[in-house]
DNA sequence: GCCGTTTTCGGCCCGACTGTTTTCAGTCG
């Protein structure tokens, strides 16, 4: 788990991720220090349920005091404790006490894979190797080996760990990982030997981001399938090969993970491979009380040991009386409890869409022009697309100035004259100033179809001049959606400061729309945020962005991420017919 | 450390691969 970034706020909030990693570290301390496995688990638990958690510990404590921490999953009284202490001093006293002793910079080490954490405590008690360097050293000068049970063996792995780390140990993007799977995938498939063949783990979740790349095969000859994994052209070294798992590292330094079994064991690896772990965990323990087992190969009857599911997923879900439950939601965030219940939400799917709110041409950023985007979007099989070009004031490279404006407006008239198969809404990027002001006066604005609000500078104001811009962009009546309302660039920026709590209830006081940014690397709001912001009655536009036709595309990871949110097609406004959403947008309204 | 439609104590998912290993611990999925 990398360690966040330190905020460069004055005032200091803590976040959730923050909090989070305090509670790994100390789990991970704890680990090395021997305690107990279930202490360590318990530590870790909490700290997922932080980091997955769509308001702000800070805000849950102020509203519900220790109580409402307790009501977090995995967090009880002395956990609570720790975290009010975290939020009232910034730091915490546990974590304080271990790193007397035991140096922090072990937590670090324990990211390299194939050391855990009684390898870490003997090699620091025996050797004195504190960091990643003294390891490396050690491994080198051959000092590793004197330590009884430690061999030259193992100073090579540590190397080749260490290696391995430094070349890569980033999340990728979902968007970078899937062809890299897909490829995979395809190379397989071409073995007589391999029946099936799918993507598992996040990618089939479809998660933004990707640790490792998990792959199932079915087959009967699996040493044949091992074989031809092993031997695939991008792989640079074999990790680890038995009869039924493989592991991996590409050129690339991705991990590549596969894992065969027999036909009839298709459903019960899949659905093990998918996961994810805390969802195959829930599982697990509900079957337990049924006196089933369930692994990777099936469902078994404790008493008898007989094999009762195991082909399919639906059959291993219907042996704990589950329906099947669809991938994205698999993140034991309340999915089994609703399956259970017969309240599964019925999720959005690609073919719901009807258009794209959120498009650009080469009247600004974009590279298109707005009839190679009108024919892109039929060929879609779009009823409407929205040209959202950006506008001049903040700056933005080739943002159309009002007269311009005028002029695309009677463009787009003639573009959808020529095009009756598609309806072109004329709309336009506006940016949201430091006072909250967007382009355009209103007269022009009041022209519009559609007008997208978005925040383009000062990412790094204070959480009230955030909030308040935005609040200000919502309530403007002009503004009909605002845009990546969290800013964040996956792998470069974090979020920005701002309320949600506020954001979520103005827009849905004000029956405003909230953009889901389909951009792979945005995905804005994110999951966890749209269920939050659904809760609230809010609704929202799924969005690709496009600046170039290809683009158009991403509406594909838009969709997978509302799913993980949890949302149905009455959820987006993109999915409504034409006259719907135009009443929507207020069109041929006066004004 | 957390948790409870059989429990406030006594469990906590279940298995693969490696090599520290010859009956199992460590690490990882
Ligand atoms: N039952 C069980 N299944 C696990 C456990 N660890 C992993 N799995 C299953 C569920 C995971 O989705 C799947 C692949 O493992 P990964 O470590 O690659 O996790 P995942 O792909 O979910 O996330 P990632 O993006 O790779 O970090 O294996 C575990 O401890 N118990
Ligand atoms: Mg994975
Ligand atoms: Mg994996
Ligand atoms: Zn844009």
């Amino acid at each position: 788990m990398p360690e966040p970034d330190k905020a460069p706020r004055d005032e200091k909030r803590l976040t959730n991720e923050e909090i989070a990693y305090t509670l790994h570290e100390i789990g991970e301390l704890l680990d090395i220090q021997g305690e107990s496995v279930f202490r360590v688990q318990a530590y870790d638990r909490a700290a997922t349920a932080i980091r997955n958690l769509a308001r702000d510990v800070a805000d849950i404590y102020d509203e519900g005091g220790l109580k409402a921490l307790q009501t977090i999953p995995g967090v009880g009284k002395s956990t609570a404790l720790k975290i009010v202490e975290m939020l009232q001093t910034g730091k915490s006293s546990r974590l304080e006490e271990l790193r007397k002793s035991l140096p922090p910079s072990l937590v670090a080490m324990s990211e390299i894979p194939g050391i855990g954490p009684k390898k870490i405590k003997r090699l620091y008690d025996e050797l004195g190797v504190a960091t990643l360097e003294q390891l490396e050293g050690a491994a080198k000068a051959g000092r590793v080996r004197e330590l009884r049970g430690m061999s030259a063996k193992t100073e090579e792995n540590i190397l080749k760990g260490i290696e391995a780390f430094r070349q890569h140990h980033e999340r990728i993007l979902l968007y970078d990982a899937y062809p890299v799977a897909e490829r995979v995938v395809t190379e397989l498939s071409s073995s007589a030997a391999v029946e099936r063949v799918d993507p598992a783990g996040s990618l089939r979740r479809f998660k933004e981001t990707i640790g490792d790349i998990d792959i199932l095969a079915s087959s009967r000859k699996a040493e044949e399938v091992m074989e031809k994994f092993a031997t695939l052209p991008e792989v640079r070294e074999v990790v680890a090969r038995g009869p039924t798992k493989s592991s991996v590292r590409t050129r690339a330094g991705l991990q590549v993970d596969l894992r065969v079994v027999t036909p009839d064991q298709y459903g019960a690896a899949l659905q093990y491979f998918t996961g994810s772990k805390a969802h195959n965990i829930h599982l697990r323990e509900l079957a337990k009380k049924r006196n089933l087992k369930i692994n990777e190969y099936g469902v078994f009857d404790v008493e008898t040991d007989k094999r009762v599911a195991g082909a399919t997923e639906e059959e291993v879900y219907a042996q704990l009386g589950l329906p099947w439950i669809p991938p994205t939601l698999r993140e034991d965030k309340g999915e089994i409890e609703a399956a259970a219940e017969g309240r599964l939400p019925k999720l959005i799917q690609l073919e719901d869409v009807r258009g794209d709110l959120h498009v650009h041409t080469n009247w600004s950023d974009g590279s298109p022009k707005i009839d190679e985007v009108a024919e892109a979007a039929i060929e879609l099989g779009y009823e409407y697309v929205a040209i959202t070009d950006h506008g001049y004031k903040l700056g933005i490279t080739g943002g159309l100035e009002p007269s311009e404006l005028e002029r695309q407006i009677k463009e787009t008239e003639e573009v959808n004259r020529r095009y009756p198969r598609i309806t072109i809404l004329a709309g336009s990027e506006v940016s949201i100033d430091n006072e909250g002001k967007v382009d355009f006066d209103d007269d022009l604005l009041a022209r519009l179809d559609i007008v997208n609000a978005s925040i383009h500078a000062g990412f790094n104001q204070d959480r009230k001049q955030l909030t308040e811009r935005t609040l200000a962009a919502i309530e403007n009546p002009h503004v009909d959606i605002v845009c990546h309302p969290t800013g964040r660039l996956l792998g470069r920026r974090d979020a920005y400061d701002i309320d949600l709590d506020e954001v979520f209830k103005t827009a849905a006081k004000h029956k405003k729309v909230l953009e889901l940014n389909a951009w792979p690397n945005r995905l804005d709001l994110k999951d966890d945020y749209l269920r939050e912001a659904k809760s609230h009655g809010v609704r929202f536009a799924i969005s690709t962005d496009s600046h170039r036709l290809e683009e158009l595309h991403f509406m594909f990871y838009g969709i997978v991420t509302a799913q993980r949110g949890w949302l149905g097609p009455d959820d987006a406004i993109n999915t409504l017919p034409l006259d719907e959403l135009k009443r929507l947008l207020g069109i041929g309204d006066v004004g």
